[in-house]
DNA sequence: TTGTAAGCGTTATCAA
DNA sequence: TTGATAACGCTTACAA
C-alpha cells in the first residue's frame, strides 16, 4: 500500500467559510452558538465543518478571546494510586459540565497556567509554590488547591478532614489497650501531615500517655521511607506496640521491614495507615478511608461553579472515616 | 486583609519592551536566543523580564509559529495503577527533552489533537477509534500507540511482548504438573488479550493438554470481572487446577471469590496474573512483570525522535518477564 | 442576517 | 544592532 502524506488535511475556518460561501465571521458565529445566523446558513456551515473535519485552532481562539473550556489538574506523585481515583472524579465532573481536562505535572505547570489555554486550575502537587499560584490566580483565573490553604480570595481550598478521623483512630487504639506508640509522618510542611500528627499527639495527651520524640520519624509518603523508619526502630531501640503511619504506603513498608526481621504483624506489633488504598484492603490494614473519587469530583465542581460566577464560596471540608481491620487487634 | 483583584498582573512582551526602551522585536530576539542583540541590551531586557514576571504567552507563540512543545498522552482506565507508572516514564522523558506533557482523556482527545496545541500524541485508550487517529496523524503530527497496531506511516507502535512471557508462564505451569486450566481474558478485541490467549492455547496444544471453551471467560480487566468469572466457575462446574488471568486485577478478584467460597489459594486452586502491579507483589501472585516506567519512557522518546525528523523507524517491542511467586506451587 | 475589519501576543522578514 | 510591519486563526464590534 502507498500512503500519501497530506501536508495537512487540517482545514481552518477560512476553508469552511469559502466552501460554505459565507464569511469567516459567520462561521465563527455559528460555532459559538450566536443567534444572529439564519437557520439554513447555520446548518450548511455545520455540515461543512463535519465534512472538512474542522476543529478550531485553540491558539487562535485563546489568543483572541482569552476564554477557554479547559481545566487544568496538576499532580506530582506517581507512587500513590490514590491519585488515579481523584483524577477519575475530576474527569467525570469536568465532562458533566462540558469542560475539557488537561492533566499536567509540576514542570510545565507555570507555562500552562500562564498561557491562556485554560480557565482555571486544580492543584495538588505541594511542590508548586504558593507564590506562583498567587501570582497566577485572579477572578478570571480561579484556582482550587487540594489539602492546602493559601490566603487569597481566588484560591479556594478543598481539604480532607485529617484531624478528626486520626483522633478517632488513635483513641480507638488507646481503647484497645495500646500504650506505646510510634508515629511515621509524611513531609513535614504539608497540611495533612501536620494535622494527622497533631491529632495523634492530642489524643495521647488527653489520655496521659507519654510520647517521646524518639518515636517520631519523618518520612515522605513512599513505601521505602516506611520501610526505613521501621528498620531504624528495629535496629536502634525497643519496638513500639503500634506504628501509626501517616499513609498506607509507609505502613506497607513498615510491615515489610517488620516481617523481614521476624516481628509478626499484628501479633507482635500493630500498624495503621491512612488513605485506604487498594493495598490496605488487601493487607487487612487498619486505616482511614478518604473518598478519593468524591474529592476529585467536588474539587472540579467547586472550580467550575466559581468560574461560572458563583460568589461567597467557602472552603470545603471532606470527611474521612476510620476502617478497622486486622492489623490492630485488641491488646487487653 | 484586603485584596485588590488586579485585573491581570500578567505583563506582556509590550510591557517589557516599553520598560526596557527597546522594540518588541528586540525582546523577542533576546528571548529566543538570537545572536543579533547587543550584550548590554540583552541583559537589560532579561532583567526586566524577571522583574515583571514576564512569561511568553504560548497561545501567541503557537499561533504564529504553528509549533508547539506539547505532547499529549491519552489514557482512559482509572482502575489500573499501572498507568501511573507509565505516565511517570513518559513525564520524565518528556521533561528530559524539554517538551511539555498534557494528559487527556477520551472525551477531549479529538478536540485537543485537532486544535494545534500539541506536536504529537501517545495514545493508550483503546476507546479512541483507529479512524480518528488515522485522520489526525501526519508527518507533522505523528502518533505513538501503545499495545496496538495501526497501518499508517505516521502512527508507530510500542508493543509489549505478551506472547513470549505468557508462553513461558503457561509452560512453567505445565512443567509444575498443572493439567486443568481456566483462562480469564480481557476485552476480546484488544491486541494484548488476543496474544496472551493465543500463547496460552499454543502451549496447551503443544503439550497435548485438552482445553474446553467452557473454561474461557471474557472479562474486562477489572477486579470485579475476575471475581465474577471465578464465581461462575465455582457455581457451575468443576474448578480448574489453575486460573490463568489476563491481568492482576482480575486475578485478585478471582482469589477473593475463591476464598470467600472456601477454596484455598494456592492449596486448592492456583492463580496467575499479568502486569505485576503492587497488589500482585503483596499477594504473592505469580505474574508477568511489564516494565511500565520504561514503556512510557520509550514511547515518549520514540515520539520525540520522530517529531525531530528521524526516519526509518520501526515498531518497538518491549520485553516482559515471568515472576514466579506463591500462588503457583508445584503440583507433583 | 451577513460581512468588514481591528486586534489578541507572538515571530520573522526586511529595511534602517 | 535595532525597529517597523505583516502575518498566524480566531472573535467581536460595528457597518451594511
Amino acid at each position: 500500500m502507498k500512503f500519501v502524506d497530506k501536508e495537512s488535511d487540517m482545514s481552518g475556518i477560512k476553508d469552511v467559510a469559502k466552501k460554505a460561501g459565507v464569511s469567516i465571521s459567520t462561521v465563527s458565529n455559528v460555532l459559538n452558538g450566536r443567534k444572529n445566523v439564519g437557520k439554513e446558513t447555520r446548518e450548511r456551515v455545520l455540515n461543512i465543518c463535519k465534512e472538512l473535519n474542522y476543529y478550531p485552532n485553540s491558539a487562535g481562539r485563546a489568543l483572541k478571546s482569552g476564554k477557554s473550556n479547559v481545566l487544568l489538574f496538576n499532580f506530582g506523585d506517581f507512587d500513590r494510586s490514590f491519585y488515579l481515583k481523584i483524577i477519575h472524579g475530576i474527569s467525570d465532573c469536568v465532562n458533566d459540565y462540558d469542560y475539557d481536562l488537561a492533566i499536567i505535572t509540576e514542570k510545565s505547570c507555570e507555562k500552562f497556567m500562564r498561557s491562556n489555554m485554560s480557565a482555571g486550575s486544580i492543584v495538588l502537587d505541594e511542590k508548586i509554590p504558593d507564590e506562583l499560584l498567587i501570582s497566577v490566580a485572579s477572578r478570571k483565573y480561579p484556582i482550587v488547591v487540594l489539602d492546602r490553604k493559601i490566603d487569597n480570595p481566588n484560591i479556594k481550598s478543598v481539604i480532607i478532614d485529617n484531624y478528626n478521623p486520626m483522633k478517632k483512630l488513635v483513641q480507638g487504639l488507646v481503647d484497645k489497650g495500646y500504650k506505646k506508640f510510634a508515629f511515621i509522618a509524611g513531609p513535614e510542611h504539608t497540611l495533612d501531615t501536620i494535622e494527622r500528627y497533631k491529632a495523634f499527639r492530642d489524643v495521647l495527651e488527653l489520655n496521659a500517655i507519654e510520647f517521646s520524640e524518639n518515636y517520631y520519624y519523618a518520612g515522605n509518603y513512599r513505601e521505602k521511607s516506611g520501610y526505613l523508619a521501621a528498620k531504624i526502630f528495629i535496629l536502634s531501640q525497643e519496638l513500639p506496640e503500634v506504628f501509626v503511619c501517616a499513609n498506607d504506603n509507609m505502613a506497607l513498608g513498615a510491615i515489610k521491614a517488620l516481617e523481614e526481621n521476624g516481628h509478626r504483624v499484628p501479633q507482635d506489633v500493630a500498624v495503621t495507615g491512612f488513605d485506604n488504598e487498594q493495598s490496605a484492603q488487601i493487607m487487612g490494614l487498619t486505616t482511614v478511608d478518604i473518598p478519593k473519587y468524591e474529592l476529585g469530583f467536588i474539587a472540579a465542581k467547586y472550580l467550575i461553579e466559581y468560574i461560572k460566577g458563583k460568589k461567597q464560596m467557602h472552603d470545603i471540608l471532606v470527611e474521612a472515616k476510620v476502617i478497622w481491620r486486622e492489623t490492630t487487634p485488641d491488646r487487653k
